[in-house]
DNA sequence: TTGACATTTAGATAATCAACTAAATATAAA
DNA sequence: TTTATATTTAGTTGATTATCTAAATGTCAA
């Protein structure tokens, strides 16, 4: 039961949501990109994996600074939940118009993203 | 995405899915049934089935002074979440536990049920 | 080695939420 | 009609949680 609750519970925030349905389209992100496109601290990016990871949704891979994340595909119940997701979400206009965005994020690699992001300080943000 | 993530959250507490599972055993349960077998107060219990309700998991059947509830089996996205949570808590000893103690509040009416917590006030409740 | 930087952890704060009691509403029975 | 009772709503409180900044950790590059 306290599983169940915690894979439930990890579903239930938009910044969650988010992340889930970005990585249905990106494969792969690192960690810093995910903190750019949902305008949260690096921190609070952190925390948001950290919670999806430990409930299973998905897996993350070391490389240098970077640590990429990607869906987990091994559990057959949480694969379930995701096509749920993947489902439910797919007409959400609102949703839809945001990960347009996050193209503006994925078009180049980590490194183009942080330095564009070092000369634009203050303005608005990615590639 | 708002009423995606009203869903999920919904499911994200421990109490709400114990009412879930509650009516996968039995089809239809009065507010005061699902008050005393959770051991919340009943307007905690009415919350509950409220957020249950509203996420589109229950509906309802008033009957005089009772509400009764059963599982909403109309829309299919629910159903396959239901359908989920029910393969997902099949093997949590734990709740199984829990659920025997159900029977000692459905193998009565609402009425008899009621009838004897007045009689046994203070003691441990039901049938 | 030093400095820059990606990420995580720690600690603080504000918002959300589950729980309670009390009051309001609605219905049935005396 | 009055009383009892099932449920919901209002209002309060304590716990949880999402967020932030600052500090810690780990890695690369100059």
């Amino acid at each position: 039961m306290k599983h169940i609750d915690k894979i439930c519970k990890a579903l239930g925030d938009r910044n969650r949501l988010r992340i889930i349905a970005s990585l249905f389209l990106s494969k792969e992100l690192c960690a810093c990109q995910i903190h750019e496109w949902l305008g949260v601290s690096g921190a609070t990016a952190s925390n948001h994996l950290g919670i999806l990871a430990n409930a299973g949704f998905i897996s993350s891979r070391k490389d240098g600074k970077w640590v990429h994340y990607r869906l987990n595909r091994t559990d057959p119940e949480i694969q379930s939940l995701l096509k749920w997701v993947k489902k439910n979400i797919s007409n959400d206009t609102e949703l839809n118009l945001e990960l347009d965005k996050l193209k503006l994020v994925t078009d180049c690699s980590p490194i183009e993203l942080r330095i564009r992001q070092r000369k634009e300080k203050s303005k608005t943000l990615c590639c």
